[in-house]
DNA sequence: CTTGTTTAGTACGAAATCGTTCTATATTGA
DNA sequence: TCAATATAGAACGATTTCGTACTAAACAAG
């Protein structure tokens, strides 16, 4: 937890970012339905966030997360009419994956739900903190997105 | 991710903060032993932040995380040697965790394996942001951490 | 065109996570 | 004191996550 060097700060700041993704994913699923948890409202949210129509291998790569998994978390969404998996037209491997209204509903339901129980969080800790804090995460996390690879992970999406 | 409101800035934040614990998550995984992964380090980590001698149950309620979760992941690590489980001498029920030498030093390695991956990032960023944001991180994780219990999650240990 | 290589998704078993239930100890309150 | 309640951990089965192996489609080189 020292604060003289590079690597205590990173580190320091990586743990807290830890601990707040933690809490928030707690936070998170205790808003969504019963049989959702937190990975099927990812997948919702990133659907929503960056396009839909992409594939599940594009998924696993943008999550960093095993092939296998995302199928599975795939499954289920499109078992409970959150998304549709249609074939890929322009690779007959691959399939494309679309949300449905419900999906987007569920979404926009769940940020709905979530939003007051931070309400008073948000409040004392001073919105302007956040607003001030958005694009340094956001440049942060668009850094550390283009840098990986290069701690060598198979199995979960090559750079498509 | 409108950011006119104030939900939009807090969940933009949240999804930010997420997917750099999940890209950071698999940064750790990369250098720790392969026969472990990001909650063990995790665990050694908190003992070393907080202070070790902890209940399982506390932990489990500072992880926000099932007592069977943290059970198992105690488990492996008195297995590996990293730590170790005492009777609590205040509490016949339970059991106090302690690091080992082992644990301690698996934990400043990881550390300084970690750190090199970050460089180049984090001297693109610029060190100064960091250093200007951990604060507001932290304070914002403290205020998270005491708000909680507000969304009713059972079986995630109560407050001590 | 072949033929060998790469890639997306699936199958399947292993490991991790989780919820429920059970046991032993502690705590509370008559 | 002692019964009633609450808490910590263990046991156990269910779900989720993951790694490896396999199949089918795309691609590359000849």
């Amino acid at each position: 937890m020292t604060e003289e060097n590079t690597a205590g700060v990173v580190f320091a700041v990586m743990t807290e970012i830890g601990i707040i993704a933690q809490l928030s994913r707690t936070a998170l699923e205790a808003r969504l339905p019963d049989e959702l948890i937190a990975p099927h409202f990812t997948v919702l949210n990133h659907l929503v966030r960056v396009r839909d129509g992409q594939t599940p291998m594009a998924m696993a790569n943008a999550f960093q997360t095993p092939k296998t998994s995302m199928a599975y978390t795939l499954k289920i969404l499109e078992k409970r009419g959150l998304i549709e998996m249609r074939p890929n037209p322009e690779d007959g491997r691959s399939k494309c994956v679309w949300l449905t209204d419900a999906g987007r509903a569920l979404r926009e339901d769940t940020i709905a739900k979530v939003g007051p129980d931070f309400a008073a969080v948000v409040q004392s800790f001073g919105l302007d903190r956040f607003v001030e804090m958005l694009p340094h995460l956001r440049a942060f996390r668009i850094l550390l997105d283009e840098n990986r690879d290069e701690t060598g992970i198979s199995n979960r999406g090559e750079m498509p």
